[in-house]
DNA sequence: GCCCAGGGGGCTC
DNA sequence: GAGCCCCATGGG
């Protein structure tokens, strides 16, 4: 099977998602794509909702704010040490770097953007690809653990894969356009949360169940 | 109480 | 370069 069919049929059984991405400012993407690194999405928007409340939408207020203040606001996000130390990091960058301006780091192309990015402390594979799809809007394919699971589970890569290569075979086939690849994360991101979940998957309520021989081996 | 979450970095061999 | 371990809160 391939990507086109899941999207299809994902795409047919929970209708359009859209960007699943609260419509914010770029730099709250930024700021919310750290916080949710294994952490859950509830606990990130207590985190946004405290910055908010304090005014920190930019690099050189998370540049001007106290660390331990900022560990106090991001706490409900895990991690908090390493999550406030390289927020800071990163604003510092942005701000000797761009002036605090996204703009001037968002017109490079892809590429130089993603290989920027991720000589960041803090911002790996996932985190960057998230960062370009969803702050800088450019089509970019972000692979998470739900994809991960769901295309192992589905048979068609093994559970070991790694991101890049697992990122190939997913977005092979589908339409370079950032409002597919949106969508398509959106989905998988649906499913794996709501049916395809780790410790008790919903098989029968899953759609791509005709197609997974994952369900089956479970019941023997 | 236990398991887990939309990762990433650092260390080891 | 793969394989571990650490980071830490909050929800089920």
């Amino acid at each position: 099977m391939k990507s086109i069919e899941i999207y299809n049929i994902l795409r047919n059984y929970f209708g359009a998602v859209g960007s699943w991405w609260p419509k914010e400012r770029p730099f709250e993407v930024i700021i919310g794509a750290i916080l949710t690194q294994q952490s859950t999405w509830t606990n990130v928007e207590k985190a946004l909702k405290n910055l908010n409340q304090q005014g920190i939408l930019t690099p050189f207020e998370i540049e001007e704010i106290p660390l331990e203040k900022l560990k106090e606001l991001i706490k409900s996000s895990g991690f908090f040490n390493q999550k406030a130390n390289r927020l800071k990091e990163i604003s510092e960058y942005l701000i000797t770097q761009y002036n605090g301006n996204l703009e001037l780091l968002f017109n490079k192309n892809k590429k130089e953007l993603r290989k920027e990015l991720l000589n960041l402390k803090g911002i790996g594979p996932e985190t960057a690809d998230s960062i370009i799809l969803y702050s800088a809007e450019k089509a970019e394919f972000v692979v998470d653990a739900y994809t991960k699971r769901i295309y192992s589970r589905l048979g068609l890569v093994n559970e070991k894969i790694d991101y890049e290569n697992l990122k190939e075979f997913i977005i092979e086939g589908i339409p370079e356009e950032l409002t597919i690849y949106q969508e398509y994360h959106g989905l998988l991101v649906l499913l794996g949360k709501n049916i395809c979940k780790k410790n008790n998957p919903k098989c029968m309520e899953c759609p791509l169940k005709d197609k997974c021989d994952f369900g089956k081996k479970e019941n023997g």
